[in-house]
RNA sequence: GUGGAUGUAGCUCAGCCGGUAGAGCACUGGACUGUGGCUCCAGGUGUCGCGGGUUCGAACCCCGUCAUCCACCCCA
């Protein structure tokens, strides 16, 4: 059908019948942000461009290629924000929350805007639900991210993910293991993939998680590039070294899974220390759920004091997407009344169907049409019991309910309809239930 | 941004070397305005993604464009 308009690439409408499943995976992560002590926060979808790009480094991906970047009607360079935690941080700074206590634990949930090429489980305008802890270099903030993260995950139903992780030390370390990297290659500089190439100019670490098969075989040594790869814990500070080995120690004190990932690097520049991801292998290329690590650099690189941070992000789009080759119970349909009226009683419905709406789910039909048509259309709705309005027992002062699954119906005084209701459908059903 | 595949009814899909719209399901109304799921009848089921070109004639061939999917890049 030639649709004059379609939305926006890699942008989609979540209908109605997929609303469901969306309100329950972020009802879930409420619940465990919440019992995690974690306060909400909602910051602007757009921001200054600057403050994406300083905090995302310039030569990041995201800020020279994926970036939704726009001038207001004032000439403000503004961008529609890739992630979540540059505003979280600038907030920190702005609203001054330091002065209310110096270590604040913050979630979020919105959309995320990337220009990208689209593909399964990418699209342009996505859902993140991140967290942040400001304000402490403890590692057992780095402990209760990927703790809280895991359970997250476990709230919405994932077994046997197994949470990567790694240090990326400090920018200095980071630098050293560059070097490093760069020197071992060398040998082998010609045979690495053109793009690989490219990324032993620009950013080193990035040729590790270089899927290109050739550069696999090289970096696990067996072409022959000789001597052991060089990893980025050996090269760690002695303080991040100690960081290092109480987050695993804490871990393990928790029993949290994780498996060590000397390949992992994060896209983004901001991150120091820790560093963690998850992937599920069900999506395809995009397999990575969500991610985040320490960005102890961060605020003061937008200008305010030192000060520490971690979080996570979490791609909602992805964990649906997973989760549909997963056995989820969508969220169970509130009980529905249909109220029916016969010829003589249709003015009445509109203010019966009012009444009982104090209480439950009602519906009826707009157009009056033949009782048959009208249980139909209770069918499809959903009801489970139709309210009737005959024209004789009205006149008597009663209703007849009638149960849909069962077809079992009986006439009851009309100021009793509530109370029989409730016992049919169950004590007063929550509109969204669980 | 790079490479490849695919766009026909609301959905899932047919359509031989170019010859003038198809099936199933779903949907709407009626048979049936005092009783729903069944059945029957009647029906929208459509500029064959959009634009241009070749041709007497294009769903089919060519070019462009838009969208989707897959992979790369990157990431959630």
């Amino acid at each position: 059908m030639p649709l004059k308009y379609q939305a926006p690439r890699g942008t989609r409408d979540l209908l109605p019948e997929e609303i469901g499943r969306w309100q329950w995976a972020e009802a879930r992560a409420r619940g465990v942000l919440e019992r995690y002590s974690y306060a909400e926060i909602r910051t602007p979808e757009f921001e200054e461009f600057d403050l994406f790009a300083r905090t995302s480094g310039e030569t990041s991906d995201v800020v020279q290629k994926e970036m939704y970047r726009f001038r207001d009607l004032k000439g403000r360079d503004l961008a529609l924000r890739p992630e979540g935690t540059a505003g979280v941080c600038r907030a920190y700074l702005e609203r001054n929350l330091a002065a209310r206590g110096r270590v604040h634990k913050l979630w979020y949930l919105g959309p995320m805007f990337r220009y990208g090429r689209p593909q399964k489980g990418r699209f342009r305008q996505f859902f993140q639900v991140g967290a942040e802890i400001i304000g402490t270099p403890a590692a057992a903030a780095d402990v209760e991210m990927v703790t809280l993260f895991v359970d997250l995950f476990r709230a919405w139903g994932f077994a046997g993910l197994t949470v990567a992780l790694n240090s990326v030390g400090t920018p200095a370390t980071r630098e050293e293991y560059a070097r490093r990297l760069r020197e071992w290659l060398a040998p082998v500089r010609e045979r690495l993939s053109a793009d690989s190439q490219k990324r032993l100019e620009v950013n080193p670490l990035r040729v590790l998680d270089s899927k290109d098969e050739g550069d696999r075989a090289l970096l696990e040594g067996r072409a022959g590039a000789g001597g052991a790869l060089p990893r980025m814990l050996d090269v760690l500070d002695p303080e991040s070294r100690a960081h290092w080995e109480q987050v695993l120690a804490g871990l393990a004190a928790l029993d949290v899974r994780c498996e060590i990932d000397h390949g992992l690097v994060r896209g983004l520049d901001y991150y120091t220390r820790t560093a963690f991801e998850v992937h599920d292998r069900s999506l395809g290329a995009q397999s990575a759920l969500g991610g985040g690590g320490r960005y102890d650099g961060l605020i003061e690189a937008l200008g305010g004091p030192p000060t520490p941070g971690v979080g996570f992000s979490i791609g909602l789009d992805r964990v649906l997407l997973a989760l549909e080759d997963r056995a989820v119970t969508p969220p169970a349909a509130a009980p529905r009344v249909f109220v029916a009226g016969m010829e003589e009683t249709h003015a009445e419905v509109a203010a019966l169907a009012r009444a009982l709406r104090a209480e439950f789910v009602v519906d009826y039909d707009f157009e009056a049409r033949s009782l048959s048509t009208q249980l139909k259309a209770a069918d499809r709705g959903g009801a489970r019991v139709a309210v009737l309005l005959g024209a004789e027992e009205w006149g008597r002062g009663e209703v007849l309910l009638r149960d849909l699954a069962t077809k079992a119906q009986r006439a009851v005084p009309r100021g009793e309809i509530a109370a029989q209701l409730r016992a049919m459908l169950g004590s007063a059903p929550e509109v969204s239930a669980r």
